[in-house]
DNA sequence: AACCTTGGGACGGCCTCTTGC
DNA sequence: CGCAAGAGGCCGTCCCAAGGT
């Protein structure tokens, strides 16, 4: 192939500067009418393009935001939190022809914070947006000191002028334990993620406080988000029949099932002997024997609402705290009257 | 925050030139040993970082690939193939420090190329993967008419020089059918895929020769990677009962979960009445009432090695023609000895 | 004279300020 | 005033020439 043509290929064509012809391209004054028409001709004719480096060079923007998930990789491939996030985040970006740069890491944060170091000074990126909040952060403070900008997925905080898309998991809680006592539940448990993550413990108190309005007895428990843990909180939480909950709420729709399957296979009808929800939604809730009722988070959604804060700030505009709109429970098979009510 | 220093802010502190900051910085002959260090660490020092846009107009590599995703939102979020093979794509990129810049488009194989041309012709890339063979794939040509360095997951083909990663769906199909015909069974069905899939047709040819080298019956479905298509053929199977199979394989590990789960609502067992298979394996697999037997193919291996492929392509060298190791079988509790053989 | 070290400067592609007709 | 040309800057690389021993 030839070699890639630039401006000044368009100028020698037209016998005219390169600064008349970067002005015809980009619309901008300085040329007239029909010079502007003779050059957008012969750019589409030579199929010109613009140099991302060269322009980014000058000063302009990259149009490209990074994301770096720090999570075992193994999680990252089940929950399809991520990839759901990854697809509205797409579909906001490409609307405004921007690109994402992605790294998936291990478990490990600090890295996270390296990935952003490195390319926020090597110039590859305009932004990034920020997952998974952990109890102290230290992404915050020092993507705030580097000066880059981001938004925060999670929040609102005091430490931070950043733009937040926060989530009321107080309101989600208040949905939750507000249908469980409906159905006449005295005794739920909550089976949350590690408490490490900003969110978890959001949810945990909201459940406390939720709880408490409805004079509900509360059980919580922490586990890891695979099968296995919830498997291990589910079998503590059952194993003493005085103490058992008539409903547990898990923290994913992964524990969700691993929870439920393990429920039955213990003896346990549900939602005769245990209701069962998920606080977030996914095929995986609707695909197994025993359809799981569940909150329905709007994850592309998010992800599309994440990106689109995240190109208003790199543009100037900081629309500050964004509140998530609370989630609806939508409701299957695994939930039904108490026990004792029946 | 100050502005990002550069080599001319190190040439000026050290009172030298930029050339000989330049090749100390890269490990150069031209500059003397303890300038060299002087220069490491001012460079150190002032947190210095090269500017990816100056390196990429010189010519250098972006140190970036492509990867664009073209199938419907839906199938990628609850497939776990994409998040797996994109886990081993990082894995391999991390290793080497590049990045990925990621699109995910809607079913439009066609804009695919769209954003390839973009990409490279804006110089945001060096090379790209290419995901999801098709039958007639206009991407092949397109992406060898620009000169831009691919690996294919798929072929070989013959129309392209570019390296491939091939897999041998006929040595799969025998693993397949070879397991089935040792439990006695005689009668199968292979729900496939979309036939616009080069893999899926592979794998149908490879199913009926393999069948017929057994002296088997099969019976070919084509069905969409989703839960309805996957209910919708496995009925129309089963309406019969004497012509329906006592094995059924699946395209994929969502279709086998939905198939199967539809084969006990309509009130056969898995596997006395009928075995079930799943052409690829994921956790979901495992996570129904009856884990799932599967091919046990290696998506995030598959994914790092296709990486590596196209990265050695683009320092020059070109692997050509590489096989995948074919896949083993991992027997769970959805296979059994068929119903007449018992 | 041959070698090592260093400096000068051009280049890559684009944008924009200044100047000129 | 409208239009266009020229030049300089952004940052890093590297060829070539000049300086020193």
């Amino acid at each position: 192939m030839a070699t890639r043509p630039t401006i000044a290929d368009i100028a020698r064509e037209l016998q005219i500067s390169k600064a008349a012809v970067s002005y015809a391209l980009n619309g901008q004054p300085g040329v007239g009418e029909q010079t502007r028409q003779r050059v957008l001709d012969v750019a589409r004719n030579l199929g010109w393009q613009p140099s991302a480096s060269a322009r980014a060079l000058g000063g302009f923007h990259t149009k490209v935001i990074g994301l770096a998930l720090a999570r075992p990789a193994q999680t990252v491939a089940i929950e399809s939190f991520f990839i759901r996030f990854l697809v509205g985040v797409e579909t906001a970006l490409a609307k405004r022809d921007w690109s994402l740069l992605l790294r998936i890491i291990g478990d490990h944060p600090d890295q996270e914070v390296e990935v952003y170091r490195k390319w926020w000074g090597e110039g590859r990126i305009d932004g990034v947006i920020l997952v998974d909040e952990r109890h102290r952060d230290p992404r915050i403070t020092a993507v705030d000191e580097l000066g880059l900008p981001a938004v925060l997925c999670g929040g609102p905080r005091r430490d931070t002028t950043m733009p937040c898309l926060w989530t009321d998991q107080a309101a989600d809680a208040e949905t939750l334990t507000d249908y469980l006592a409906g159905l006449g539940h005295r005794r739920i448990a909550h089976i949350a993620g590690p408490r490490e993550f900003a969110h978890e413990r959001g949810r945990q108190r909201g459940m406390q406080r939720a709880a408490a309005r409805h004079g509900l007895d509360l059980l919580s428990r922490s586990a890891a988000y695979d099968a296995a843990a919830a498997v291990q909180a589910t079998r503590s939480l059952m194993a003493d029949p005085t103490t058992a909950p008539t409903a547990i709420v898990y923290a994913n729709d992964l524990n969700a099932v691993a929870g439920q399957r393990e429920l039955e296979n213990a003896g346990f009808t549900v939602p005769q002997d245990v209701s069962v929800i998920s606080w977030d939604d996914s095929p995986l809730t609707e695909m197994v024997a025993t359809p799981i009722t569940a909150l329905a988070r709007e994850t592309e959604a998010y992800g599309e609402q994440a990106a689109t804060v995240l190109l208003d700030r790199i543009a100037g505009v900081d629309r500050g705290r964004v509140r998530v709109t609370p989630s609806d429970i939508v409701i299957r098979d695994s939930t039904g009257p108490a026990r004792a009510a029946r």
